[in-house]
DNA sequence: ACAAAAGTGTTGGCCCTACACCCATGA
DNA sequence: TCATGGGTGTAGGGCCAACACTTTTGT
């Protein structure tokens, strides 16, 4: 079967940058090319949109194909349409990024994708196409949204303590943070909701347990609250 | 002539939300549609994406194609996607946001657009496909961003007075603002050159006009500085 | 002289920053 | 008992918000 038109059309594409994070680094999920061009290479997970998806759709789909990972938080970045960016043909990619609990999405080896592992965000670098260009303003508009939404609760497990937290941010921002003050800012915001419950398994003082309250985050956006840092 | 693919692709076009600024109004600019679907009604310029540029490059030709209008900062906005946003067929649309300044964007009927005209951005309802829902996404877009990147100023023309600076923010930001803080502020950030000039044809005391200093704003970056507010 | 907008300072309160020690726990 | 991170309060300074009157100019 072939489609005929009589206009050329670029193909159209999306990519993923799907975030997790690890103890002290930020992680990206990566596929190695099984096909000609960039044979071996590490590229984004992604793939061609279907007629009857819509963009954000074909992310979700691609991302499960190829890497097994549902079910988070996803949104789009930008589109990429350089005449040259994939060497066989117009290729335009929609690009998107997503934010992954990573103790909750062992990765696993996928059909069309040769294999898929987490890079340190530093060492994803040499990319296929312009992939190296999409992490990196994947991680800018991560480093910029943190500050006012409320996102980087999706990188942590539903249960978290507040060094965690912080460890996020400072992993992010790519800054130091006060623990005092960090404490004190992010729990006057009564997004956080305290548990009965302490982290387990480690060699001193265990620390108490949040969990963020979307719903009361809900409300005060209501009000007219802004999250902000 | 015709173009053949083993599979079917979605046609791939660009609109762009044009703001100018009035005394005291967002204006969009858009062009009424000639053909069908939605003929006579008002719509977002734009049109496909030709095979040897971008889709940057798209939307600057199709502003000036369609309107006249050239030489504006532009935006990526957003990709949008909905499977049946157009009714003849399967197109997805990356739409970009311009600001001009109205005063030097005397606007042009041209040839594939019968017509086109500024509109208060309030009065812009009802348009083709879904370019309500793209003037709503630029729209807050724009409310966002020009609370910390000075883009602003590409509303305005080169000499502007502080309050109709001041107005700009209020109308963007749809709040009041007090005149003695704002002005203490937007000052003491040295990003404005005071000419020894003043504004013209007003029935009283004449406001001191002022230029945007982008050389400076681009040394004060380099050395950390953020605009806010 | 009057109407209209330009221009200008001070104060109080809040929030942010900087900073160091004791506590609880497991090994 | 020791090592490790958990948890906590205060004081000073800077920044922001609130607020009203005088000046200039054209009609």
């Amino acid at each position: 079967m072939s489609f005929t038109y009589e206009y050329p059309r670029p193909a159209l594409t999306v990519d993923c940058v799907v975030f997790g994070l690890d103890e002290d680094d930020l992680k990206v999920l990566l596929v190695q090319r099984a096909g000609e061009p960039f044979r071996g290479s590490w590229a984004l997970p992604g793939g061609f949109v279907d007629m009857k998806e819509t963009t954000d759709e074909a992310a979700l789909r691609e991302l499960e194909e190829e890497t097994g990972v549902r079910n988070v938080y996803l949104e789009q970045l930008y589109t990429f349409s350089r005449v040259d960016r994939d060497p066989r043909e117009r290729v335009v990619s929609v690009a998107y990024y997503a934010l992954v609990k990573l103790s909750e999405h062992a990765v696993r080896a996928a059909t069309d994708a040769s294999d898929a592992a987490w890079f340190s965000v530093e060492e994803a670098t040499k990319l296929a196409f312009d992939h190296d260009e999409i992490v990196a303003t994947a991680r800018e508009r991560l480093r910029g949204k943190v500050r006012y939404q409320p996102i980087g609760f999706e990188l942590l497990p539903e249960k978290f303590t507040l060094t965690q937290l912080q460890r996020l941010y400072e992993i992010v921002l790519d800054t130091g943070l006060d623990k005092r003050n960090f404490r004190k800012k992010i729990l006057a915001m009564d997004l956080l909701r305290p548990l009965d419950e302490v982290e387990k398994g480690v060699a001193h003082r265990a620390a108490r347990l949040y969990r963020f309250d979307q719903r009361r985050y809900k409300q005060l956006v209501k009000r007219g609250f802004n999250f902000e840092l």
